[in-house]
DNA sequence: GGGACTTTGTGAACGGAGGAACAAGCCCGT
DNA sequence: ACGGGCTTGTTCCTCCGTTCACAAAGTCCC
């Protein structure tokens, strides 16, 4: 799960900078100028002092007295999460989930681009789903090439899930989304993120049980 | 995001046991009697020292010289995360995403059982998704009573998430998974999880990014 | 029954991340 | 020009989580 040797900045920091994004976006459409780390660390759910060691470490954004300036934060943000240009992508499997995926506008709002949708079922080739074609499973190389994706998303059932990887890496990919439930083995050099909805929901459980046994001994 | 005092498993064992979970379950499916930390370890992706570590919070369940019993770390693992009854959902917003998640076959058999669907559109209430009738967002409070509902969805548009959540929590909810691309703020006591895609795409970027710069200095 | 082998459970070292606190730096009003 | 008041950038300390390494404990086979 954990991308290769990152460079230097710290893993959990990546992790937040596209939280410390959305909330500058919605500063910046509320036209405000400036934001201090507090307020920016009260949008994001975290501490002031670590909204400063985050951004510290890309250099000296803010200005003592003042704070940082949200359209500059915004660029630089932007920059090194490396959203200054769309990002072409390919869902495969489009079932209940992956269509659900197609269809969402926000994706799109934030760069990525649906540049390609595949499914192995030859009954869903040729149809379209939110202005895109499915294409074939076979032809994911050459779609990959042609339009430059970088990044997969896998939506098939779980026992393909391997199998679509690996076709993946050899078309060219090199960052997977992937949401079934199994853990992808890749080589080095590849960023894998895991989307696993029923592990979310047991970790609730788990907490919901505990607190109802605290609760029951007050 | 973090929910309050745990008890004393560390917030790491317990996002883990999850995926043990799902490990175990595929060795039990091919009749295997024991399982090595090793083998556990390698199935799961992390390291063997810290499966051992991890399920010694719990208490001895290991034979030395032999491995875990298959069945039984289920049981234990199973009790620990609470699942040892079916916990009823209710998913409050049935557009592309509810819809998907209301489909979906996996929760049922993991022991999420939809027992409500959520909208606020009259157009949508009174329909039928997955044999679940859509009700109104009015009728919450009384779904979550009538049903014992402790687990809430939001699958609703950004902005009404942090109303939804407020209405969840007043009718006796505690355990929330959020999809919605925002912050919320809940009192003591409430166990939140969101899950974000765009986060998810947006920290791929980051390390792909970086690879290419990193690539191309070789 | 005993010795070799396997695997657990845990003590200890290590690294990374979080948070408090403060000095440095900047703005603004006078 | 200068002092008061903010807010950043950073240092230091602590804590949590990971990993190594090994003794304890059990099995299996002869
Ligand atoms: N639907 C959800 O809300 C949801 C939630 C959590 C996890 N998931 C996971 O997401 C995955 C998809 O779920 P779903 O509900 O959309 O399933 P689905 O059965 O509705 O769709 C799967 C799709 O993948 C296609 N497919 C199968 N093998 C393929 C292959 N080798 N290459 C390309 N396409 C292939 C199928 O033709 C089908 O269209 C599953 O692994 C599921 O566990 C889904
Ligand atoms: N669709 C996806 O793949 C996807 C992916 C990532 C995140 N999300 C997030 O999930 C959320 C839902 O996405 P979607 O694509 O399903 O949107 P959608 O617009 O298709 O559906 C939203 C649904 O919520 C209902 N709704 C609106 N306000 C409500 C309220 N106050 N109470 C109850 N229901 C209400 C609407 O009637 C509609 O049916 C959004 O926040 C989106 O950002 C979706």
């Amino acid at each position: 799960m954990a991308p290769a040797i990152p460079g230097d900045i710290p893993e959990a920091t990546v992790a937040r900078l596209p939280v410390y994004l959305r909330a500058l976006q919605d500063l910046a459409d509320e036209n405000l100028g400036t934001v201090s780390s507090e307020r920016l660390a009260e949008m994001a759910g975290v501490n002031a002092a670590k909204v400063r060691k985050d951004l510290s470490h890309f250099g000296s954004y803010g200005t003592r007295g003042v704070g940082y300036d949200v359209e500059y934060l915004l660029f630089q943000i932007r920059r090194e999460l490396g959203l200054t240009h769309d990002w072409p992508c390919v869902i495969v499997g489009m079932g209940n989930l992956g269509q659900a995926l197609a269809n969402y506008g926000g994706f799109r709002d934030r760069g990525f681009v649906v540049a390609a949708l595949v499914d192995a079922d030859r009954a869903k080739v040729g149809s379209t789903i939110a202005g895109v074609e499915v294409s074939h499973l076979d032809d994911l190389a050459s779609l990959v090439r042609h339009h430059n994706i970088s990044i997969g998303v896998i939506a098939t059932p779980s026992p393909a899930a391997q199998g679509v990887a690996d076709q993946m890496i050899a078309a060219g990919i090199s960052s997977i989304l992937n949401f079934a439930p199994v853990v992808l083995s890749v080589p080095e050099g590849i960023s894998v993120r895991k989307v696993d909805l029923a592990v979310e929901l047991q970790i609730l459980t788990f907490y919901n049980e505990r607190r109802a046994v605290v609760g029951s001994a007050d």
